[in-house]
DNA sequence: CATGAATGAGAATTCATTCAT
DNA sequence: AATGAATGAATTCTCATTCAT
């Protein structure tokens, strides 16, 4: 086994998948095509077949590969402090994947909106480490007395990474004008926490 | 001029956009074919383009005519009680409109969570008077010392909403297993207005 | 046999075959559009199939009828005076057809050149009555010594009528300013008769 | 890079030029198809699009095809002489033009009779080198006092090419039988510079 | 491996023509 | 007669995928 053929191969197949990420992104998989994913790699059209099956298996990776890259960043995220402090650490790691790899991101979110019964279960289970990480904190919380139990802490799992993609959306969908993407943590958490109602904790206070 | 035709060219029109709604909601708009939309609504390929201009034209007409027929369920709900229970009348009322008219929901829920730069705001608007309903609760709650002020009540509006179809999102992604539609209101209001947190008010009381 | 409406239904077919002579003179046969034709005579489109079998057979009329005008107007010219005179006379004739038809004169003369097989004998046979009478006087001019017999008089007609649509379509392919219609007839009359070697008279001073 | 590409891309390319050169002047622009075109040459329907973006580009291309070709034949005629012969070579370059790219001539004279104002400045731009030749063929001839001088050499050297087009249209139209070709130039330089009056060298009478 | 020419299924759209009212 | 809704054949153009070099 040549040892620099394969460290050539896998970069290509790291800069077609990057392209696909943006053009995916930024076009939606059916409007991006082979042909400019292909240019924009830097090759031509041909080579898009040697490192993938077909546009549909691109997309799947790209997927694959932003779970990947974001549970790169979670591992190191919410370990200590209150059920507050590590949420507020998850979210911050969530950010920074999306400020690191927005194209990524916004596949995987756009998808997983789009709730097709043939990707949604694909992108939980790519979300599951992330996920995984939220449960155990939201566990420690409603044994700390921390946090509500009316849901299992699944479902609030999946609230908290939609209330996240929610501010995203809104990011996006205005061209970047509200949130600003590190008040984000705060505003998640404290909403997610909290609540807009007047009962609650300190809202939002500093940042 | 003939005599019948106005209320039968009515007709035609709704069938196909019907058939378009259900479509572009089940395919998304690039994938969903005029072909098909025209034969679901039992007409040849050509009479779509009796009715409408392009494939295009007739995705704008769905997110209208879903925008519509939301506002007329809206129109009668969240008009007297607390705050609580007016949003409790106003979740109610729209989750009411994805009962009756699902496809149409889904499409605008999907579009406006594509977050594309052209159709974002063209669905804020459609969704204004919705907005607008769950903005005058919102502020009368303020006013009442019963919702928060960290944020514009605007943005908590589109929370809100946000967090309505983050759970019909859900509720979709996974063939309707959860959450409950009857649940929808009690969830996301106690989510939005109570969080997740342990200090507010007692979570989930049945129902 | 009723008496309007045999008026009525003659004036109907006359708005649809000037409407037609000017799309397909504006267009073309196959740009101009049935529907566009009848809505600009004033009917639904429905109705040009009362009134002609085919948009080929409107075609056709078109060019019938282009001629008939034609004939009308040579029929009271060239007839007295030199054979310079009397092609002068022709060809004023022929501009005065041009000016006062102008849509039905253009069609013809555009299929003419588009010298199709099929049209192309049509439209000579059309022709004939004019080119009958030019070869009238050009038979008279040549027993006068006036016209050279190298070709048969009916070629030596043919050319004629040539000479006349370059100068029309000169005309039309830079907007009208050149030639000046009025100018037309002397133009090619000089140019017919004299050439454009020094050897003739004086080309072509005032008029 | 393949090797060889470059010429066989060029000869395909050719075929596809040809081919549509011969539809375009068989059935007019509207009415060739990109499918048929494709297939004449050899190539499937999609074949057609790696090497013209659409079909009015084609026409242009054989258009401007058109130009080039004939232009190489003019390059080498006209150079010496009387004015006569000189024009009679010229005339001979472009019969044989015609007989050499029948299809591309037919498509450029049918275009430029068409005399539509969005293609007939390309046209007569296309023409521009040709009847450069011929107007200074004039201009020498009316400093010799050969040609009058009654029209600019401009409008002179356009009506002569006017001729020759003439004569292809009769001869095109009814299907070769006059003239002949080899008649050609000296029928058209016939006509050009002595008129069919009977003046012939000298003999004309002024009006 | 890389290349890019060739392919052909598919999609949108147009429009002449028919025909029931 | 007039109407205009319905039709479907035809056309242009796109693009994922294959494969010979």
């Amino acid at each position: 086994m040549p040892r620099i053929p394969a460290a050539a191969r896998e970069q290509a197949r790291r800069r077609l998948l990057e392209a696909g990420a943006e053009h995916i992104a930024r076009d939606g998989l059916e409007r991006a095509s082979v042909d400019a994913i292909a240019i924009a790699a830097g090759y031509a059209k041909g080579t898009f077949y040697n490192y993938f099956e077909s546009k549909e298996q691109l997309f799947g990776e790209v997927i694959a590969e932003g779970a990947r890259r974001a549970v790169a960043h979670y591992a190191r995220a919410g370990e200590r402090g209150t059920t507050r402090q590590r949420l507020l650490a998850l979210a911050a790691a969530d950010v920074r994947v999306l400020q690191e790899e927005e194209a990524f991101t916004q596949v995987v979110i756009r998808e997983a909106m789009a709730f097709r019964a043939e990707t949604y279960p694909l992108i939980v289970g790519r979300l599951e480490p992330f996920l995984g990480k939220i449960v155990a904190v939201l566990k420690a919380g409603r044994a700390a007395g921390e946090v509500r139990r009316g849901l299992p802490a699944e479902r609030q799992a999946l609230l908290f990474v939609g209330m996240l993609a929610l501010m995203y959306i809104q990011y996006w969908g205005n061209g970047g004008a509200w949130p600003d993407l590190d008040d984000v943590p705060r505003l998640v958490v404290g909403m997610f926490l909290d609540g807009q109602g007047a009962g609650g904790g300190g809202g939002g206070r500093r940042r």
